[in-house]
DNA sequence: TGAATTTCTGATTACAAAGTCAGAAATACT
DNA sequence: AGTATTTCTGACTTTGTAATCAGAAATTCA
């Protein structure tokens, strides 16, 4: 364990323990908790095995210290949006939405994991929800609330806009591999992912909007 | 290995190998190809493991049978559509939507395995392409570029707005243990699913027609 | 330099899961 | 009935993986 003592910590390589962070957040967001394994971890990360356990108690509390890596970067970015708080709901609400869509370009890996711990459930589904994805998806479905209620949204379900929101964003990313292979596309190039943000932007909020022209 | 030989099948319970694809049909859904053991398929079942491996080569093939039953069920719900083949392309879309939104509903299943899978990648996603999703993905594909080049659909790229369908659709769906989690809403309920089919089919097609008033 | 502390590793254990096999049980045929 | 064939099972082997641990290597501090 690592412990703050009066000593400076000794290293071998440098920052060890980020190293390790880093390659299970690739491994764990590409292959999901199960099939990624300790050893490939510990391969992509360049130490032994043993190294893994030594820094973290076991696999699933080094799953939660990758999500936190991440959470950490993605927090950052979504400081933007706390500039808009006196905007009119559906104005928020744009903006979040395309905040969402370029985070689900840049940060994949956070949608691949919400959608495989987001389908089957369980403790891991629980932590994600307590600290990572919960409050926006609250905070989401707040702002949707009040857009329907100013009249500016149709009414439906806030819960269900947001859940198709996170969805239809991730949707193209996650499925890459099966745009490879049904479609042979490669999503990943730029112009890909221009056409994508705009798809989804035209799709719900000129489908959901009740005065799309308003749009912008 | 099941022989058909001269001699008729001799059985102990009714219908083995169909139960045994029905349990598989669940837990692979339910769990993904991983986390569905023999075992617990067995137990679903009602048989011993090694009876697993007497009527289906490896868990892999298992796997296959079991899609390929999920395969017949929904082959024969998609058979109304060929009876619109004389219309309009951007109304065959429509009726592809609602039909697609309907058996999303009706077989969680299948949404469930193409998002695990698509996602994945690898030699299950390319099985599933041969026989069960490739043909339509490329058959709706078709009709959104038939659609876009008449005019009645925004020029998206056509692959990707199928995907998108695909993603929203099930997205709901799939992520139901996260709709429980963070917003405690069962979204399984029947006027849920109401809402969820109108919402999508308002976002897709309010937003992505040119003329969203021909939309019935 | 040498002792103390932290960091890391090879070797091993424990366990879960897929797959194998000899033979038992059930069924069909004569 | 008796024999052949199919269906099924318990016991086993093999493999992949998380977790453990004693001790080596590196680092810090006196």
């Amino acid at each position: 364990m690592a412990k703050a003592l009066a000593q400076a910590p000794a290293r071998k390589g440098p920052q060890t323990a980020i190293r390790i962070r880093e390659a299970a957040l690739e491994l764990f967001s590409r292959l999901g908790f199960e099939r990624a394994t300790m050893a490939e971890i510990a391969a992509e990360a360049g130490v032994s095995q043993a190294t893994l356990h030594y820094h973290f108690e076991d696999k699933f509390q080094l799953w939660r210290a990758a999500m936190l890596q991440l959470r950490a970067v993605i927090a950052e970015e979504e400081r933007l949006l706390e500039a808009a708080v006196d905007s009119p709901p559906e104005v928020q609400l744009r903006m979040a939405m395309r905040l969402f869509l370029q985070i689900s370009w840049r940060h994949p890996a956070l949608g691949r994991i919400v959608a495989l711990e987001g389908m089957a459930g369980g403790e891991r589904l629980e932590w994600l929800d307590a600290h990572l994805i919960g409050p926006r998806n609250r905070r989401l479905a707040e702002l949707a609330k009040a857009a329907i209620d100013s009249g500016a949204l149709k009414p439906f379900p806030a819960e269900m806009l947001i859940i198709t929101l996170q969805s239809a964003a991730a949707g193209v990313i996650n499925l890459a591999p099966m745009m490879a292979v049904s479609f042979d596309i490669d999503v990943t190039q730029a112009p890909a992912r221009a056409a994508h943000e705009q798809m989804v932007l035209d799709a719900l909020l000129g489908g959901l909007l009740t005065d799309p022209s308003a749009m912008t």
